[in-house]
DNA sequence: GGAAATCTTGATAAAATCTTTATAAAACTT
DNA sequence: AAGTTTTATAAAGATTTTATCAAGATTTCC
C-alpha cells in the first residue's frame, strides 16, 4: 500500500517541521523544499499527489511558483498565507489553486481540506453521470437538479451558477471567477448580482437558508459548494 | 440463440452479394433492399438489429431515408458511401448515423464496426416499444398518437416535435437543438415557429393547455417533455 | 387547377427573469 | 466595543422571453 505524497514549499522550517509530524502520523509521506526554486525542481522530478504551498516565499514569489506549477500540473495544489493575505489568496485561486489555508492552522481542518483534495485528484472521470451530492442530484445532460428525488425549478442563471457549483465541488470559488464565469468577463465588479443569485439558491436548495450547508460564504473571497 | 438480424439498403447487386457473404459467415442473419422506399418498409416491418445504408440511392436519396428512419428507428445506422463524399458523411452524422464507411472497404474493419455498433444497441433498449405518458401513448413505428385511447391528428411537423420530445423524455431540450432537429441547421435562430408548434401541439394534446402538464417550458432555455 | 391543409410571419399581451436599489444583519478591524 | 466592510434579503423597475391569435404564403392532394 502506497502512501501518498505530499509535498511542502515553504521557507519556514517550524512550519515544515509541524506540517511533517501531522501529515506523517495521519500516514503521508512528505517531501520538503525550502524555496521556490527547489519546490519547482521537486515536483518535476517527482509530482507529488498534492502540493502545499506558501504563498510568501523569499526568492521567486509563490504566485510564480503556482503559474510555472500549473502548466503542467493538474493535481491539487493548496495555498498557505499569513492571515490578511486576502489579495494573495484570491489571487492564487483565480491562478487554480484548490483550496487555501490561513497560518496558523488548525490541524484538524488541515487534515480534512487535505483529504478533500486527494479525493479531488480521483474524481475527474465521468463527466456524464450526475453529480451527487448529499440529498441534491444535479444531472448536466438532462439539465435536472432532484433534492431529495424531487425535481427543482430553476431559472437560467439560478441553473448555471448550481451547476458551475457543482463542477468545482468543495474548491472555494473567488467571486471574480464566479462572475467571469457566469456572467462574461466585464461583470466581475457586480458581486450584488453573486449575492442575489446566492440567495435564491439557497432559499431553494437548503434545508435553512439561514445556516448553509451546501453554499458556504467564504468572506471577503468567495462561496465553497460541497 | 437468435443471430442478429442486419439490413443492406443499396441499390448496387454486387455490394450487397459481398456484405452477405461477409456478414452470414460471421454469423449474422442478412436482409437486403435494393431501394430507399423498399429499406424503409422492410425496416419497418421487421426492424433489424442494425442498418447499412447506402448515401447513393436511385430513388429516395439516402439522407431522406435516415431522417425517417430515425424518426422512430432507434438502433445502430452505419452509412456506406463512395470516397470524396465528404460532405454527405458529415451531414449523415449529424442526422443520427452512428458510423459510416468508405467503398471499397476492408472486411475486417466492416466487422469490427458492426460488432461496435451492435455493442451500443444492448445499452439502450426497449426503444421501438409505444412510449406511455400519462394518458398518452405514441407508438414511433406507426407514426400515430393517442390520448386516453383516442387518435390525434398531427401535422408532419407536429408529429416530428412530438416524436423527438417523446425521445427525450424528461430532459430540457434547448431551442436551438428542436430547432436543428426539426427544421435544420440555419433555423436555429427562428424560435418562433418553436413558439407557434408547441401551442399547437399543447391545444391537442393537453387537458388543459393554460397549464401544461406534458410540454413544460424551461424559460431562457427550451422546453421539457413528460 | 383549385381546395384544403399546413407552414411562416407579424403583432400584441402576458409571464418570467434579470437588474438595481434599499436596508438590515453579520463578519471582520482596530 | 465601535466602526467599517462584507453579506443577505426583499422588492420595485426594466428587460427578455413566451403565449396566442390571425393573416398571408406555401405545399399537398385530389
Amino acid at each position: 500500500m502506497n502512501k501518498p505524497e505530499i509535498l511542502i514549499i515553504d521557507d519556514e522550517p517550524q512550519i515544515r517541521k509541524l506540517l511533517q509530524i501531522s501529515l506523517e502520523s495521519n500516514d503521508y509521506k512528505v517531501l520538503q523544499a525550502a524555496t521556490g526554486k527547489e519546490g519547482l525542481i521537486m515536483a518535476a522530478n517527482h509530482p507529488p499527489e498534492l502540493i502545499l504551498l506558501d504563498i510568501g516565499l523569499p526568492d521567486i514569489s509563490g504566485h510564480e511558483v503556482l503559474q510555472q506549477l500549473r502548466d503542467w500540473y493538474h493535481k491539487s495544489i493548496i495555498i498557505l498565507s499569513v492571515q490578511n493575505g486576502e489579495q494573495d489568496i484570491v489571487r492564487a485561486l483565480d491562478n487554480g489553486a484548490i483550496d487555501y489555508l490561513t497560518k496558523p492552522f488548525r490541524t484538524l481542518e488541515l487534515l480534512a481540506r487535505i483529504r478533500s483534495a486527494i479525493r479531488r485528484n480521483e474524481l475527474n472521470t465521468n463527466q456524464n453521470d450526475p453529480i451527487q451530492c448529499g440529498d441534491l442530484e444535479i444531472d448536466l445532460i438532462s439539465r435536472t437538479v432532484r433534492k431529495n428525488g424531487q425535481l427543482l425549478k430553476l431559472t437560467p442563471t439560478e441553473y448555471k451558477l448550481l451547476a458551475l457549483f457543482a463542477r468545482h465541488e468543495d474548491m472555494v470559488l473567488t467571486h471574480q471567477f464566479i462572475l467571469k464565469e457566469i456572467w462574461g468577463v466585464g461583470y466581475q465588479s457586480e458581486t450584488q448580482y453573486l449575492r442575489v443569485f446566492v440567495a435564491q439558491l439557497r432559499k431553494k436548495l437548503e434545508d435553512d437558508p439561514n445556516s448553509p450547508q451546501h453554499i458556504v460564504t467564504e468572506s471577503g473571497v468567495g462561496y465553497r459548494f460541497s
